[in-house]
DNA sequence: CAGGACTTGTC
DNA sequence: ACAAGTCCT
């Protein structure tokens, strides 16, 4: 019996049938379409058998599923090699043409060209799409040409291009649901892929108290965060549409959206962040490095409250509140003079919005030796930070049970640290 | 190339 | 007030 032939859209972090430029353009080619996923084992080795983001994976792709199978079609799910896997794939189908969204991390581009070699050997065409962010790249640089490094400059050549670009398009992929190949492939058990239910959870997104933003996002207790970096990070929501929101109700909030882009940016044109300093200067710093510091750091232990609810809040939930999170990486790096990436590898092994650009950028910012990074000379207090932004004691109440029967001592003494950090990066630094 | 601007602070 | 320096136009 002949093959169907047919067309195939790969999702990956785009977990999402609605405004998705990919499968769009994949539903209005000839052929019928196969949404497919690949767990890829490259990633998935390296997690531990409850990783909660493994989770959201899940559920996105059985939400996706559970639509696909009202129109008589379904997901097919498959897990390995990234290689291996489509190997069996183009032996199995008649695969004519592959659509997919541009993802710009450092392995992703390799892992794609890959795909795309692979695919070209067997004569199928394939097709990547920008659906990720709203500029990608090359799209915002200077009039030289050259990539922006500081962020108010490139913000403003985003917001004078966007103006030049909204109202943003809208990709109705409904209306060609009938061009998903019909199907009903198996899909597998959570169990199946090699992992457990998380006792974590995303939340779902809300834009509900996006008016207030500014005047409450520095407050923790207030939970006024909107909670969508998972989503954006998965692909659960679509970021046109939530730049078009931002763009309608808050200034401060679409900014963050920028951010966003901005460390993108950075990332694929000084792929070195990933693991270097962005500026050099700052690569003679001699960190302490101590063990047994970063353990009471990871742990939540460091005696400083606004430090400490921080992390148990990551530990226990996977998020952690934006202010937050400068109080702690500060005090990773400047009081304990650990080295950023430590703590880097620590936030991307229990955040759930763990995005490789922005983690590297934001510890980069913390340490000072990113890109428009916070001066080497600032040093945040943790103590006046939570008499500013959680006077009252409620952010840390609640993630220190213990706070008001007896909390111990903070392990280094703040203003002993605070000279020493800046002695420190003083005599680091290469001028 | 000079001038202006620069995420989030602290003492 | 103060802590430097660099990026962008």
């Amino acid at each position: 019996m002949a093959k169907t032939a047919v067309s195939f859209f790969w999702f990956r972090r785009d977990l999402r049938l609605e405004d998705n430029v990919g499968l769009f353009y994949a539903l209005q080619s000839e052929y019928p379409v196969i949404p497919l996923f690949i767990f890829d084992d490259s990633i998935l080795d390296s997690l531990p058998k409850d990783d909660a983001r493994v989770g959201l994976i899940y559920d996105s792709l059985l939400q996706i599923n559970k639509e696909l199978q009202s129109i008589g079609s379904s997901i097919l799910i498959k897990k390995g090699k990234t290689q291996e896997v489509w190997q069996t794939i183009v032996d199995e189908f008649e695969v004519k043409k592959v659509f997919f969204n541009k993802d710009y991390e450092p392995y992703a581009m390799d892992r794609d060209d890959c795909i795309c070699q692979l695919l070209e050997q067997h004569a199928i065409l394939s097709y990547s799409f920008k659906d990720q962010v709203i500029f990608e790249e090359k799209e915002i640089t200077k009039a030289d040409g050259l990539p922006y490094t500081v962020y108010t400059p490139y913000k403003n050549k985003w917001l004078e291009q966007f103006a030049k670009i909204k109202p943003l398009q809208e990709y109705n992929t409904t209306q060609s649901f009938s061009n998903f190949y019909k199907s009903n492939f198996d899909f597998p058990a959570l169990e199946q892929i090699g992992f457990v239910e998380s006792k974590i959870k995303v939340k779902p997104y809300t834009l509900d108290g996006l008016a207030n933003y500014q005047e409450q996002r520095d407050f923790p207790a207030v939970d006024a965060t909107s909670y969508l970096s998972p989503h954006l990070r998965f692909g659960t929501v679509s970021i046109r549409k939530m730049v078009a929101f931002a763009d309608k109700t808050n200034a401060t909030f679409l900014s963050e959206l920028i951010w966003r882009e901005f460390f993108m940016q950075i990332l694929y044109h000084f792929p070195k962040v990933v693991t270097q300093n962005f500026k050099s200067a700052y690569d003679g710093i001699q960190w302490r490095n101590n063990e047994e510091d970063f353990k009471r750091w990871c742990e939540g232990r460091t005696g400083y409250p606004m430090v400490d609810a921080g992390m148990r809040q990551l530990n226990e939930t996977g998020y952690m509140h934006n202010r937050v999170r400068m109080v702690v990486a500060s005090f990773l790096c400047k009081h304990l003079l650990i080295q950023w990436q430590w703590g880097e590898a620590y936030f991307a092994q229990k955040l759930l919005d763990y995005e490789l650009s922005a983690n590297v950028g934001n510890w980069q910012w913390a340490a000072g030796t990113g890109c428009d990074a916070a001066p080497y000379f600032r040093v945040f207090n943790p103590d006046i930070q939570l008499k500013k932004f959680d006077e009252k004691g409620i952010y840390i109440r609640k993630w220190i049970p213990e706070f008001d029967l007896g909390y111990g001592e903070p392990m280094v003494d703040h203003a002993m640290a605070r000279d020493r950090a800046i002695a420190t990066y003083k005599a680091g630094i290469l001028t």
